[in-house]
DNA sequence: GTCGAAATCAGTAATGGTTCTTATTTATAG
DNA sequence: CTATAAATAAGAACCATTACTGATTTCGAC
């Protein structure tokens, strides 16, 4: 493993995560970043967005047919997707302790993390419709 | 909406997924199809999976960083996902009503579906660090 | 401070999964 | 049987992501 070495790059990509209350995809980080750095490439932030989430700094979100999103919010939480605008809320419900504790006797390895995605349309889809 | 019509491409879809225990890629069910309908297109497996998706009738797994899965077993049940060989096993827990009752309280749109998986190191890759 | 090794970078080419296009075939209603 | 709309095969196009390149930056040792 290579030792880590600080750059202003990566420290700039967890910055914007951490300061975000959404889940930005790529793209997203790298066209906001080049207001600070007008040339970073593309390719530097997915490295980092990468190399982070290997870290367990951010979160990757694996949602459905599109680009990945990025989490920088560790604390335990949940998500709702939205199926038909395909926005990605958090949600927060207690219970998912005792969830791990029976996935534990029911995996084929060592639990570590668990992640619960709940789906449907949201309100502010659903209010278009009746317009 | 179009009205579906009848393809024998999308029963053998359908019926290979059904017939299935894993969670074939489309690159896999078009592989398999290949020896009935040796001609049948790539394009024509990912539209049908798509369709079938969207019916209800499979499921689409957005594991990580790779090719979705499908999986042909309705039946509630939860996912165990290896994060090394990125193996995907069935394991069924209890006390998923309750999980979705208590998020209908807490996401902003009528919670339809929800998906839970669990990340872990699987019990055949740990066997082969200590080999 | 400056030197050198290793990590990181910007830029760009390449890859891989998925969708789209077009001409052709097939299913189904009349 | 015929007309019509849907489904198909083949392959091009697309888009998110990764890999490669040579130049730049970090950082410990001197």
């Amino acid at each position: 493993m290579p030792a880590l070495k600080y750059s202003r790059q990566r420290e700039a990509v967890r910055h914007f995560l951490m300061t975000r209350r959404d889940h930005p995809t790529a793209e997203t980080v790298y066209t906001c970043l080049r207001e600070e750095f007008p040339n970073i490439s593309l390719g530097t932030v997915y490295r980092n967005l990468t190399l982070l989430a290997e870290l367990g700094e951010i979160q990757k979100i694996s949602s459905d047919g599109g680009a990945e999103h990025f989490d920088g919010d560790l604390s335990p939480h949940q998500h709702f997707i939205c199926s038909r605008c395909h926005r990605i809320y958090d949600i927060r419900i207690d219970g998912i302790d005792s969830l791990m504790e029976k996935a534990r006797n029911a995996s084929p390895g060592e639990v570590e993390t668990c992640r619960v995605n709940f789906y449907g349309v949201c309100e502010q889809c659903t209010s278009k419709d009746s317009a």
